[in-house]
DNA sequence: TGTTTTTTGCATATCAATTGCAATTGCGTA
DNA sequence: TACGCAATTGCAATTGATATGCAAAAAACA
């Protein structure tokens, strides 16, 4: 459940937020510092909590993590349990952090699956996204702990 | 984007319903239709409007589609885009009809991949899930439509 | 058919997500 | 460094999907 993270410096931070138009101002940098912490995609609320210490206002962390996904910052993905997840994208590539993960659906725990490759073969008549390799894979299940 | 499908009789689907011990009512018997004819996982939205001539209440359908749901005769996604979707399960085995699904990211359209294989090969360290092949996979990208 | 229990339909409550707007702040420029 | 304007924030209020309470209606079973 951990994972070698991105860890930028505020000077870092702040270059990459101007460097899309947008200003960098104290909202956004949180934002994409606790992101840069976080070893999986987490969502607005997680994310909310996380820095109500600061008093930010939710709505503004949320209008943020939508323009910072617009920007591409960030990455926004629903793992099949109907929660929004924010993720830092990997710098200059814009690439997400191309792996896939495991959500837990009973307790809706995030595992990255860093090392895992995926083989689908399809049928003939299928989307030509999936026969050039071009999608995301998104796995569910129960994970060990909830199995238990 | 067509699907042979399962196409039960009202008297099918009332023993169905009964058998799970549920009473078999209107909305009940006209949701599995419609899903028996749909061949897609298809939205709350997309049940209400369709059945919306014979008069039935929202309320009424969301709740059975959760009933229906708990008793095993129908499965819930959500397919990466946020919006949840039913299916029928597939009859005595309980199973969901398993196949993999492909929803575009622009136009959410839902492509069912029924000769699809999927292989994953996974760290070590991967939830037993994983390794033990008791997973959904959910596939995202954009469809041969949109990428036009 | 009568009785019991489930289900429906309507109204209303929730709660996350989203918007409007005035006050504030970032930042290019003078 | 101070100024001015557009971007952004915080708060309040709205939306929209989801969910609940409850009396009336319908299903099951004797």
């Amino acid at each position: 459940m951990s994972n070698a993270e991105i860890a930028l410096s505020v000077a870092e931070i702040r270059a990459r937020i101007r460097a899309t138009g947008l200003r960098s101002t104290g909202p956004r940098i949180a934002v994409l510092r606790h992101l840069g912490k976080s070893a999986t995609p987490i969502s607005h609320a997680e994310i909310a909590d996380a820095l109500e210490p600061a008093g930010f206002d939710r709505a503004t962390l949320y209008r943020n993590l939508i323009d910072l996904t617009d920007a591409g910052l960030l990455s926004r993905t629903d793992h099949g349990d109907h929660v929004w997840r924010y993720e830092l994208r990997d710098g200059r590539s814009g690439a997400v952090g191309k792996h896939p993960h495991f959500t837990c659906i009973d307790c809706g725990d995030v595992a990255c699956l860093p090392g895992a490759s995926v083989e689908i073969s399809v049928p003939r008549r299928s989307p030509r996204a999936l026969r050039k390799r071009r999608f995301e894979v998104q796995f569910t299940g129960v994970c060990d702990r909830c199995v238990a």
